[in-house]
DNA sequence: AAAATT
DNA sequence: ATTTTGA
DNA sequence: AGAAAC
């Protein structure tokens, strides 16, 4: 064997030279010109060129040479050196920080320093002139260690005298020229190549796109290929890798020894013909949608299915596990491994001072250090961290970065991973173990996932979390791809992390508002008043009496007198005896406050009265009143609102068929709206969305979604269906097509009567500088039946339903906005007004720089509350309204 | 109608 | 006394 | 363009 090593770090290139002549006996050979020769050690053998060396080492080929080419004035051909089959190009590479840090050693000792851009510009030319290769390399060898010892031992696991290295196996070798085959391939969805063969011995070929004759697939041959959205097959005009390959064979060449090569999995259709023509082995290296389904079919059929498992780069990852393993940080989301308790400080400190005093919410004078963007969180938490020094060598050991955001170092895989999944999880950093109980996340091939089985089911996700992730090179939420079918937006984050409510706050989005309060009799008295007020345009007074009611709905206690409405105040300083009195509204201890949103003229008064005679007059009058119930008729119609409901009540209209004879609105209109006046029960909801969902499905590949409304505020009955959904890595383009195409699905199959609204993503750089607005919706009208559960009987009812596509980064933006309730969302952006921040159902940007926040890292709604310094409200106790 | 700001 | 109150 | 409705 014969070893070139090529890289750019003198340090890590000569432990690799060392290593491979004092461990394993390799003789050293170079090329260069006569006056380097004096310098090095006399054991190395000089040669004027490359083919001399070569032929040398060909002569002797029973032994193991080496060539480093340490300086860029090494000149090995490396082109030449290639073409013998016994040699082996290694490319060894290390971190920037390792490579300056030994590059300032050797200045040092020189008597020179060494500046940041000295050494840019070395790195700059050397890496460019053998950047390519380095990507050439057999092996590819990443050095994360400033320590030998630690490098060695990763060498030494990386096996470089493997003679498989220099001659691919019979798998390998068709699986390249499967793959090969696939770069022929003519369709727009993806590359695909196929070898058959018989015998060790190549029957046949094939790659997939349109029949011979027709137009190719890439030149818009299949129209469903040319189509963004993933659809149906149906209509797909391409024939399969697959199918080509076993075409061109024909039936009689294949025989009982038959293997096929492909470079994916067969889909289901290839399956059963593969099955048909009898081949009985199938080899395959990349996963698709529909592995299992195939699976379970050769299975049946007694076809044996090959996933094909590259050995390169599991070997890199192993030392790194087993080092990483003494040192793992501890984890407050994960099990403690009994090992680490000595190794690692308490991690407790951290949590306190995460939520360290959440600042009083009606304190307006702390804006400076309240105002925090999610970089500079995400910044400051990482500095924290590191710069705390509790964690003994962690920053040495894993480059920190990405990764550490998440707490996620050790991930495992419940099947077989390909090459490119174990290539993505070291790209981010992570470790690969075997080991289930010990990793942070259990990685699964199908997203149908059984949580049940799982000791920490929060951190397992699919397989494309780690492969999109590296694509995109950060880590992606992960709570987008915990999937199965009831992702739980709730769930997830540590609870002792959050920001504790405050219910003397006059944010509603500080205080529990139950679903049912102890005072309900007094709520409805101010509902009815703001609904009075709303009818008369008085929006603002309306809102003062929202306030209130919202206010009195979340006093945990039956108010009794009225100095339940006023608040005790802390008598000292102590923090758990405020807390307690806080949160109690025990009698009043002094001093007092009164309490916020109930002013001393009007509703306080009204309050009284209610205390003292167990009722509010003008609320009941307003009940009693005809125009009352005319008004609320009238409003449930589509097209009416508080305004014309109050214009046509007054004008003397009695009832709605009155404005059907009339043909001030038609018939339709009035039907519609006593189906949608009926409440919906959570399990029909569930049904709808599901029934949704299931169309989704056929449009993305791993949608998650969260059905939001009341229903995610635990109301028994929902007024109408509220969906959220996400693609994970899907671009705005792709989510926007997904929704035209939901659309259409949905209203083909005749579910969706009545489009109301389609609004679409829109793309940052078209718009306005102060557009911060992503908003992509379908509001619409459903028909349901009885098969989704309707208590209405026989007949199909009406419901609404609201479909809101979401970028993935704001997805749980977009979940805690489609909550609500009115009072939540409007205080919450109330709130974070005060802090400088501006906030939509889309996103978060400044109020002064106008500049957007980057979501993309938060995890979850609770997450994002704490990033917005706000409490996280479980959603039973936002219901403010 | 209430609270913040001028 | 005037302005703000969700998007 | 602005109001009303959602």
């Amino acid at each position: 064997m014969f070893i070139a090593l090529i890289g750019v770090d003198h340090k890590t290139l000569e432990w690799t030279q060392k290593y491979l002549q004092e461990v394993h006996g390799f003789i050293l050979l170079q090329v260069c010109c006569d006056s380097q020769k004096e310098k090095t050690a006399n054991d190395t053998k000089y040669f004027n060129s490359t083919a001399t060396m070569i032929d040398y080492a060909t002569e002797r080929w029973q032994n193991n040479f080496v060539t480093p080419s340490l300086d860029s004035s090494s000149s090995v051909d490396f082109d030449l050196f290639l073409r013998r089959p016994f040699t082996l190009l290694v490319a060894v590479e290390t971190t920037l920080a390792n490579m300056m840090q030994n590059m300032q050693s050797i200045g040092h000792k020189n008597g020179h320093s060494f500046t940041i851009n000295q050494f840019a510009d070395f790195y700059d030319t050397t890496y460019k002139a053998r950047r390519d290769k380095i990507s050439q390399a057999h092996i590819n060898i990443f050095n994360p260690y400033t320590n030998e010892q630690d490098y060695i031992s990763l060498l030494h696991s990386v096996n470089l005298l493997d003679e498989q290295r220099l001659r691919p196996n019979w798998d390998t070798y068709f699986m390249e020229l499967a793959d090969l085959a696939s770069q022929r391939s003519n369709c727009m969805k993806r590359r695909v190549g196929a070898v058959l063969t018989q015998d060790k011995r190549i029957v046949s070929t094939g790659y997939n796109g349109t029949p011979k004759g027709l137009t190719n697939c890439t030149q818009g041959g299949c129209p469903r290929c040319n189509n963004g959205v993933e659809q149906g097959f149906a209509e797909c005009l391409c024939l399969h890798a697959e199918e080509n390959a076993l075409l061109e064979a024909g039936r009689t060449r294949i025989g009982d020894s038959a293997v096929l090569y492909c470079n994916t999995c067969p889909c289901l259709g290839c399956a059963i013909k593969i099955v048909q023509t009898g081949i009985k082995e199938v080899v395959y290296n990349q996963a698709y949608r529909v592995d299992d389904k195939t699976a379970q079919l050769f299975e049946n059929a007694t076809v044996s299915c090959f996933f094909t498992n590259f050995f390169t780069l599991i070997f890199t990852i192993y030392p790194l596990l087993t080092h990483l393993n003494l040192k793992r940080p501890t984890n407050n989301l994960m099990k403690q491994p009994p090992s680490d308790k000595s190794t690692t400080d308490d991690d407790s400190t951290q949590s306190s001072d995460e939520h360290d005093n959440p600042d009083d919410p009606d304190n307006k004078d702390d804006d400076s250090e309240a105002t925090l963007s999610e970089s500079e969180m995400v910044g400051e938490k990482r500095k924290r961290r590191s710069g705390s020094g509790s964690r003994s060598g962690s920053g040495r050991i894993v480059e920190e970065g990405i990764i550490y955001n998440h707490d996620i170092r050790f991930i495992s895989f419940s099947f077989n991973p390909s090459i490119e999944l174990v290539g993505a999880a070291t790209k981010l950093g992570l470790t690969v173990t075997s080991d289930l109980t010990s990793s942070d996340l259990i990685i699964y091939e199908s997203c149908q996932v059984e949580l049940t089985q799982l000791s920490h089911p929060d951190n397992s996700v699919c397989q494309h979390w780690i492969t999109d992730s590296a694509a995109a090179n950060t880590t992606l939420p992960i709570c987008l791809y915990n999937l199965n079918t009831s992702y739980d937006p709730n769930a997830f984050e540590d609870p002792a992390l959050d920001i504790q409510p405050d219910s003397t706050s006059k944010y509603a989005c500080w205080r529990t508002h139950p679903l049912v309060s102890p005072n309900e009799e007094l709520v409805d008295a101010l509902r009815v008043l703001k609904q009075d007020r709303i009818a008369r345009d008085e929006k603002w007074n309306a809102l003062a009496y929202t306030r209130a009611l919202s206010m009195v709905k979340s006093f945990p206690h039956r108010i009794r007198s009225k100095d339940d409405i006023l608040l005790s105040v802390p008598a000292s300083d102590d923090e758990e005896d405020a807390a307690s009195a806080a949160s109690t509204y025990k009698h009043p201890r002094t001093p007092t406050k009164p309490v916020k949103n109930i002013g001393d003229k009007k509703i306080k008064a009204k309050i009284e009265e209610w205390l003292n005679y167990g009722r509010v007059y003008e609320a009941e009058k307003i009940r009693g009143s005809d125009m009352h119930s005319i008004y609320h008729s009238l409003y449930s119609i589509q097209g009416i609102g508080p305004k014309k409901a109050f214009e046509l009540s007054r004008s003397g209209v009695r009832s709605v068929d009155e404005l059907v004879d009339n043909g001030k609105i038609t018939q339709d209109d009035a039907t519609l709206a006593q189906h949608l006046n009926n409440s919906i029960s959570r399990d029909e909801v569930e049904r709808i969305a599901n029934y949704v969902m299931g169309h989704a499905r056929s449009l993305l590949a791993h949608p998650s979604y969260a059905i939001c409304g009341g229903f995610r505020r635990a109301k028994p009955m929902s007024n109408d269906i509220d969906i959220i959904i996400t693609q994970h890595g899907a671009s705005v383009a792709q989510l926007n097509h997904f929704l035209v195409a939901l659309t259409d699905s949905l209203q083909s199959t005749g579910f969706l009567t009545k489009l109301m609204r389609q609004v679409s993503l829109c793309v940052a750089s078209n718009r306005r500088k102060e557009d911060h607005d992503y908003q992509s919706t379908m509001l619409g009208v459903v028909e349901s039946s009885r098969k989704f559960g309707t208590s209405e009987g026989e007949h199909p009812q009406y419901r609404r339903l609201d479909v809101i596509v979401a970028k993935p980064a704001s997805f749980h933006l977009e979940i805690l906005s489609w909550t609500g309730s009115v009072m939540y969302e409007r205080d919450l952006r109330s709130y974070v007004r005060r802090h400088k921040l501006k906030l939509n159902a889309s996103s978060v940007y400044n109020d002064t720089t106008d500049e957007e926040l980057d979501l993309s890292l938060v995890r979850s709604e609770r997450h994002l509350l704490r990033v917005l310094r706000l409490p996280w409200i479980a959603p039973q106790y936002r219901n403010c309204d």
